[in-house]
DNA sequence: TACGACCGAAGTGCATGCAATACTGTCCCG
DNA sequence: CGGGACAGTATTGCATGCACTTCGGTCGTA
């Protein structure tokens, strides 16, 4: 059992608001407001914060505090093709047995998806999971640690968020197919999969934006 | 200016005394001895410590502080084919007509790494200079942070401290092929050379363990 | 008006204080 | 002799306190 620590616990709340806008993008953190705010002293409240800035979701800036970087389109074109190319190493760097047990599962979580995207359609968590479950038979944990902390950065230009239902489903058929890859031990064609589904959500992000 | 925190020189700090083993492998940090001893307090310590372990250099216990985690073969064995990957990804997301500007100054740093055998021996100095260089030039701000990130970790099973010089020297000759790749604007080439060096140099290392 | 010096308030960065948990050695019992 | 309970100490995790820097506004001057 793992005691939990105040500061991880921050780190996952000031993460989520961060992600959802309620720490506000371009903006100082006022550490003595979030610490009240969040029924905490400062100390963990800081600890987290540096942690977060060490995984880039903010910059400190010595005298004044940590900021919440601003949106950047040229930051969502590097970190797109970033995780792809993090998540198609761990792909290859995963035994092709012990990736085809798990065709079963991903396929699950896509049926689920599909499911989900009849009613509420926020697909993140799904996604999260399901890109967990591919990845979790990778045997370089420094690798899965990095992919772990820069995933976050992405998902503030998630197109998912904002992602109509049509390139949600298709993006659920890329997923099936890359089950299907796994399935018949194609790595190759799996990770290749696995990276056009990434540049395929950021161009599409890009259409919007 | 960027004036400068406590934290940050202590990050360096910890990171040099983990790396040569003053902080000695698979042992616990005690904050209080060891802030005494550097002459802080412990907050400032601390927060070095958490960064540190959001790296991958320390492992946090909760309830027990911060470990230094023991030597692992097999961590070696990950984190050479990672930091290779990686810092080929760097390469190919530069622009071939910066990067051949670059290859004289490789050559210049390189030919001090011939001089520096003659003498001390430690190359690992001019080495990180010379890689830092050859990647100064990648447009992906997150992924060089991952590689300074993941690079100390590596530092701690680096063969460059061990090796011989008849290594040194071959590994020398393969820092000038890749400036010769990067001189022809064939970046292909070039990544594949620099991930054979770090293949190379783990093989070596392999070989004595 | 534009610009810079100055002053009070606010906020960060670091030090210290405190309570709860984990460690160490001893004793007791099987 | 081995193993578990126990007490005292050591150590962590969090709260609080303090000094220096930064910020915002006002005034004075060119």
């Amino acid at each position: 059992m793992t005691r939990n620590l105040l500061r991880r616990d921050l780190t996952e709340e000031i993460t989520a608001r961060v992600l959802d806008g309620r720490i506000a993008a371009d903006s100082r953190i006022n550490e003595v407001h979030l610490a009240r705010e969040l029924g905490v002293s400062r100390t963990p409240l800081r600890e987290a914060l540096i942690g977060l800035a060490d995984r880039g979701l903010l910059v400190s800036a010595p005298g004044r505090g940590f900021l919440v970087p601003p949106f950047d389109p040229d930051e969502a074109r590097r970190l797109y093709p970033l995780v792809a190319e993090l998540e198609a190493l761990a792909l290859r760097w995963s035994s092709p047995q012990d990736l085809a047990g798990l065709a079963g599962g991903l396929d699950r979580i896509a049926a689920e998806m599909t499911a989900e995207l009849e009613q509420r359609g926020d697909l993140s968590a799904l996604d999260h999971r399901w890109h967990s479950l591919l990845l979790s038979r990778c045997t370089n944990p420094h690798l899965l640690r990095l992919i772990e902390q820069t995933k976050p950065l992405l998902k503030r230009y998630d197109a998912s968020y904002f992602g109509g239902t049509e390139r949600s489903r298709e993006s659920i058929d890329e997923h099936l197919r890359i089950a299907e890859a796994i399935r018949a031990s194609d790595l190759t064609t799996a990770a290749e999969l696995l990276v056009r589904n990434w540049v395929k959500t950021l161009s599409y992000l890009e259409d919007m934006g």
